[in-house]
DNA sequence: ACGTTATATGATAATATATTCATATATACA
DNA sequence: TGTATATATGAATATATTATCATATAACGT
């Protein structure tokens, strides 16, 4: 038998409140936002993006990490450069639904 | 003449960058998700929503001026009685689409 | 004015997050 | 094998965030 934690028709399951408040914890930070916005049409090597975005190398680096493990971004090699391109259309879709948003 | 601080056509402006992490900041947050999710429906009192999903009062005065200041939430009084509902439909629809979507 | 109830606020402590620096790894090529 | 280039990683620090506790405010009824 297993623990029944949720009780409340109105409340959300553990595992869904996980996962959205991560999704949204990852476009809730500019540096990120800007990393996406700009993967949005073509893909970049991790130092393009350093340089388009005036960012250093290690915080690309990590951030693309972050963004790796929610599968928002997925890459490919080529030699020694890793072309990083968006991989949730979905989420990108919600983010550029913001971007309007907030541009009024 | 007026600062002109963004150069990279590809990069968001400042503002909208602000306003766009704000937003889903308050949306990567579990305690204000099911605050919103809540009162996707319907308004509910400070100690209903303390209640019902079993928060401190305390807790959940904070977050909802979290929510009020971002206009994600607006209030009505009735006596004592402060009822909350959610004031901004665009970021309800995105924040449903974001838990259908985690729902599969 | 006083007590009661509902909510807000301020301070604090625990935790999480983001950036930076230094260094490690991995591929390519001479 | 050695060097150069691209990227990843770990540690450290600074900052932000969250929940909790205690207390303040605000409205109401007596």
């Amino acid at each position: 038998m297993r623990e029944e934690v949720q009780t409340n028709p109105h409340d959300l399951d553990e595992e869904t409140l996980f996962v959205v408040s991560q999704t949204f914890k990852a476009l809730g930070d500019p540096t990120r936002i800007r990393i996406l916005n700009l993967l949005c049409c073509k893909e970049y090597s991790v130092n393009d993006i350093a340089e388009e975005l005036n960012l250093g190398q290690s915080t690309v680096s990590h951030q693309l990490r972050f963004l790796k493990n929610l599968r928002l971004v997925k890459f490919r090699r080529e030699g020694t450069t890793l072309y990083y391109s968006s991989a949730d259309d979905h989420i990108m879709n919600l983010l550029h639904q913001a971007i309007d948003h907030a541009k009024h």
